[in-house]
Parts: C-alpha cells; sequence; structure tokens
RNA sequence: GGCGAGGUAGCUCAGUUGGUAGAGCACACGGCUGAAAACCGUGGUGUCGCCGGUUCAAGUCCGGCCCUCGCCA
C-alpha cells in the first residue's frame, strides 16, 4: 500500500517526529532517554498501563520527564480514545515528539488521525453488559445480527466485550466497523520515522527475568499492595503484576509476573507485522549503540537535521 | 535398612468395576477500531518410571527393579 501523497520532489518536512516501537524489556525507554538528551526530543509514552500514576514500579516508568505517563489516577478507567486525545495534543505541542511504546493499538492511535467510534453514553455499557449476560451467548449475537449484521459478521458470539461494545454502537447509530480504516496503515498526522526494536526471544526473556526480580528489589510488592489496597479501576486492576505483587509471596510473584511479561513480550512483538512503515533494528546493541542508529537514520531520512 | 505415599503433556494433576489417555496453566497460530498489560477463536502437546507376567485387551491387576518425598531406625 503506497501513499498517494508521494510527490517525487517532496522537500525535508518542517515537523518531523520520531516513534520507536518495542516490547518490554526491548530497551525502548533507554534508548529514548538518550534521544531526548541528544536531540531535545520530547517522550510521549504510547502504553497503556504507564498512564497510571502509583506504579511507576511494576509498570517501569522512565526516570526522566515523559508525558502520559503516570497522569491517571488508579480509580479511573483509561481507554484509547482517551489516550488518543491526549497523545495528538501532546505531539502537536512537541517541536520534536519521540513516541514510544509497546502497546500496538495506543501507539499507531498516538500517530494517525484515525477517528475511533465514540465512546459509550453514560450508562449504557453497563446496560448492554447485563442484557448480554441475561441474553447468552446465543441471543446476543442474534440481537447484534438483526441490528448491525456487517458487526456481527466480525465479531465472535463468545468475545462479550466486542459484543457489548459493538450493541452500544449500534444504539448509538455508528458501527463497530467502520468503512475506512486508518489504524493499520501508512497514515499518520506528521512526516514520522518509525523503528522498532526487534530482539531473540530468549534474550528479551533473560531480560524480563532479571528486570522483574530488580522490581522487586525496587519495592513492587509495597507500591503493589498499596494500589491494591486502594479503588481500582477494572482497567488499573489489570495492569500485569498488581495483583501478583499485591497478594502472592515475593519469590512466586517474581515468577508468576515474568511469566506473564514473557507472553505479553510476544504478544506485543506481533503487532509489528500489522505496522506497515518500520524499519526494525537490533535491540541487542547498548543503547548508545541503538540511539547513534536512529540518529543516522533519521538524518538520512531528512526526519532529523544534518550537523 | 523398615514402614508409608508417589512416578501420566513443559508444569500441577485427573483417569470410574481393565477397552492403547484428559483438565487447568504454559506453548503455537489467528482475530481485534474508546476495556488492548484487555477480550476472543483454533491447535498438537505423551515410550502413562523400567523389565517381565496375567488377559482378546493393562495407565489401571500381579512380580521384580529404579527414582522421589515423608516418617521410623
Amino acid at each position: 500500500m503506497s501513499s498517494p501523497t508521494a510527490s517525487s520532489s517532496r522537500p525535508p518536512p518542517a515537523r518531523s517526529a520520531l516513534a520507536i516501537f518495542g516490547p518490554t524489556a526491548s530497551g525502548k525507554t533507554a534508548v529514548a532517554g538518550i534521544l531526548r538528551e541528544r536531540l531535545g526530543a520530547e517522550v510521549i509514552s504510547a502504553d497503556s498501563a504507564a498512564l497510571y500514576a502509583g506504579l511507576e514500579v511494576i509498570t517501569a516508568a522512565p526516570a526522566y520527564p515523559a508525558r502520559l505517563v503516570g497522569v491517571v489516577p488508579l480509580d479511573e478507567e483509561v481507554s484509547v480514545g482517551a489516550y488518543q486525545r491526549l497523545a495528538h495534543a501532546a505531539v502537536d505541542a512537541a517541536e520534536l515528539p519521540l513516541v514510544v511504546g509497546g502497546t500496538g493499538l495506543y501507539f499507531r492511535a498516538a500517530l494517525s488521525a484515525l477517528e475511533l467510534p465514540p465512546p459509550p453514553e453514560p450508562g449504557r455499557r453497563e446496560h448492554w453488559q447485563h442484557e448480554v449476560e441475561s441474553l447468552g451467548p446465543e441471543a446476543a449475537h442474534a440481537l447484534l445480527e438483526a441490528r448491525d449484521p456487517a458487526a456481527a459478521a466480525h465479531v465472535h458470539r463468545n468475545d462479550r466485550k466486542r459484543l457489548v461494545r459493538a450493541l452500544e454502537l449500534a444504539e448509538a447509530g455508528s458501527s463497530l466497523v467502520p468503512g475506512a480504516s486508518r489504524l493499520w496503515t501508512e497514515d499518520v498526522r506528521r512526516p514520522t520515522m518509525i523503528v522498532a526494536l526487534a530482539l531473540p526471544l530468549d534474550e528479551l526473556d533473560r531480560r524480563i527475568a532479571d528486570r522483574t526480580r530488580a522490581m522487586a528489589e525496587a519495592g513492587a510488592a509495597a507500591e503493589a499492595r498499596r494500589a491494591w489496597a486502594g479503588p481500582l479501576a477494572s482497567t488499573a486492576r489489570k495492569v500485569l503484576g498488581l495483583e501478583e505483587f499485591a497478594t502472592l509471596p515475593e519469590d512466586e510473584a517474581v515468577e508468576a509476573v515474568a511469566r506473564a511479561t514473557c507472553r505479553l513480550a510476544r504478544y506485543q512483538q506481533k503487532w509489528l507485522r500489522r505496522m506497515p512503515g518500520v524499519a526494525t533494528l537490533d535491540g541487542r546493541g547498548s543503547p548508545e549503540e541503538v540511539a547513534d542508529e536512529i540518529v543516522a537514520l533519521g538524518r538520512a531520512g531528512q526526519h532529523l537535521p544534518r550537523h
């Protein structure tokens, strides 16, 4: 798929952006920190869990200032739509935005102009959750079939969340499957150099094991127990490691969290396949080396000024 | 050394009165448009500790051996 806007003599774009995509423990946070220092880039996180304040240890929040990290209290739900608005504002405010993330959907939402269907009207989600619950998967799916056949064709009867969402949207006169999608296209709001950090799985697993142990030493259990005791939104409750560190003996928690994080990293790497226009770099180098590579690529691609 | 419990999928285990295996987790692949670190679909995991016996048929019954755990010496 090629962009129809490309012309042969394109001038260097005035306001470029950089973006780094990579799984947990790929080293993207460290690389972004270096680029921030060297280029004066504004780091903007594209990570659903990092949005929460009070989970700095278990979400491995960067030690340097970054936008959209720790900005939502734990009793508030997060969503792609809400995130997208914040992300676009942050990108627009930055001279050189550097979008860094591991959540594929959030990453694309930050970069692209995609318009997401509207959020549910107050109370409607609860209403449809209840409906789907009492109707059962068969009848609920049949109801969607009657109201929005296109959406019904897309949603498996057992996928309760999507079933609820599709019914919400059908009722609001929208649809879960809008015609044109910008999500997994090359559409970006600014000329953007997107790089991905890829690592062999065994190396990733090793880093995750080390990092999870370090998290425990840095006080993950105390942080998790503090958060677990307070009111938690459903999206906060699901943050990986929170329940484990809050409720399990520490060594068991470390093991469970490391295993779950390895699974997450594989899940995150899957998104790469759907993400077009990405230059993949070997993440095994030191953060400095990777940062050098990114700067070189950025200059070659005219996303960064030459010196 | 004696007594007891046990060895079945990568892990934890189930397996009826004998009919050549199964659940969860893990794993693999796939889907995903305001819950995405979420949610959902599909799939195989295998010398049933080893050797022999009984039987048309043994994970299951019998004998021997090996290993693990506990208790007693």
